[in-house]
DNA sequence: CGCAACATTGAGGACAGTCAATACCAGTGG
DNA sequence: CCACTGGTATTGACTGTCCTCAATGTTGCG
């Protein structure tokens, strides 16, 4: 397919594909496969906005390859992600007539775009797309709600354990047990509400104690999981 | 009616008044008159558990009087209150089958309850009932983001003017400029991420340099909003 | 009046932030 | 293949904000 070809395009449509299909048929349900046939595939180079904050609230979208930061900001530059898109994810929901958050790719991102026009003629016809979408903000709101409270009370070590723990969680790959981190320090920070420095610090921590294991910038293995847990509580 | 006599009744059921009924007949529209028929009245006292965390979510809520407070606990105690729900304001409908967080009366608090089997018998017939459900959910999840923001990024004096600018845009009085301020400053310390003395502190600073008012501990004045909206956005 | 709960103020310390230097790595071109 | 470069990550030294601990004030209620 031609769009590999085109790693600056600014945004690409097509008809969805049987290979973009199948590889974000993760959690096949019938609702999930009236989303991918009324979407376009969409590709978004590294860090291009998807949406921002602010802007007409026309589609919805789900991560078939890649990841997606959503993000706030304030006027001065401050950042905080309120969460990542991974592959299967859904994110552009939050959506009343405008966006409330900005979402960027974190690397080259593949994405399924649907218009919210068609959703919501399918959520009028459809009981079970109804209950998935109902399902969806229940469960990012739940998310949500579990930010807050990392956010709110819990210690820089605390935070940064806990993150890995809710990535290990979030990415069970090839049986392979290292998690994927798809983003940078930065964004990891900024979900965090730390400094990059902190986070670095807290990770070489969990390195020199032998908890985990960092062979690469977007690997970390878990050597001792129970520490971790642990750490992520608080109970040293 | 009977109920006032007893302050310390754990709960107490009646069918809905129309007392109650036009207290918190404020948002009017079908669904919520739909909401009020299905549901009974109920009472708790101060500091009362509605609901708590893990607790199966049979019923959904819907506050008449009082103040109610939204919480996640870690294990060691620490406590992060998500949100307050005021007169008018719904709550408990980030169930699935537990609730996944605890709901307890800040003051006297008189609710509407509504058993989740009846709300879904209404949610599948009525078309404006789950218009109306998506809608609190997703404004539930804008306020959970906006809060995201306010924990990861902002400084202590900004959260506290943050919080009475929200306080101030959730209650218009009568006529009256003081923001009721129904919960403790413990309470509002712990929605936002900080101790009791630093939001003391800000409080103090606030009023020493005559931005605020503070008649008495449940009411704030707001003296020079333009001031306190720059404090919350960091520029001094 | 006196008590208990809540709120405020003060002094000192700790955790995370800031600023700065250095290390690492991927990609590019010699 | 290697040196160079820009971006990212890590480490260190120091600072400041907010937390902790403790004393004092205030309010509401029996």
């Amino acid at each position: 397919m031609t769009l590999a070809l085109h790693s600056e395009t600014i945004e690409t449509f097509e008809p969805v594909s049987p290979a973009a299909w199948s590889k974000a048929h993760d959690g096949v349900d019938d609702a999930a496969s009236s989303f991918h046939a009324i979407g376009s595939v969409a590709r978004f180079a590294q860090h291009e906005t998807i949406f921002a904050e602010g802007d007409s609230a026309d589609c919805v979208y789900k991560v078939l390859t890649g990841a997606v930061r959503l993000c706030k900001m304030l006027a001065d530059g401050r950042r905080q992600i309120t969460d990542f898109a991974l592959p299967g994810d859904y994110f552009g929901f939050e959506m009343d007539r405008e966006h409330a958050i900005t979402a960027e790719a974190l690397g080259q991102a593949i994405v399924l775009r649907c218009q919210r026009s068609r959703l919501e003629r399918l959520e009028r016809e459809r009981q079970d797309v109804r209950t998935s979408l109902m399902h969806m903000l229940r469960r990012d709101l739940w998310a949500a709600q579990n930010h807050l409270l990392m956010l709110g009370r819990q210690t820089a070590k605390e935070r940064v354990a806990s993150f890995l723990l809710l990535m290990a969680q979030r990415r069970k790959p090839d049986g392979c047990k290292a998690i994927e981190v798809p983003m940078s320090r930065q964004d990891i920070a900024d979900y965090l509400g730390l400094t990059i420095e902190t986070v670095c610090r807290a990770l070489s921590e969990l390195k020199k104690t032998g908890v985990i294991a960092v062979p690469n910038r977007h690997q970390i293995v878990v050597r001792n999981l129970n520490v971790l847990k642990n750490m992520a509580l608080g109970e040293e």
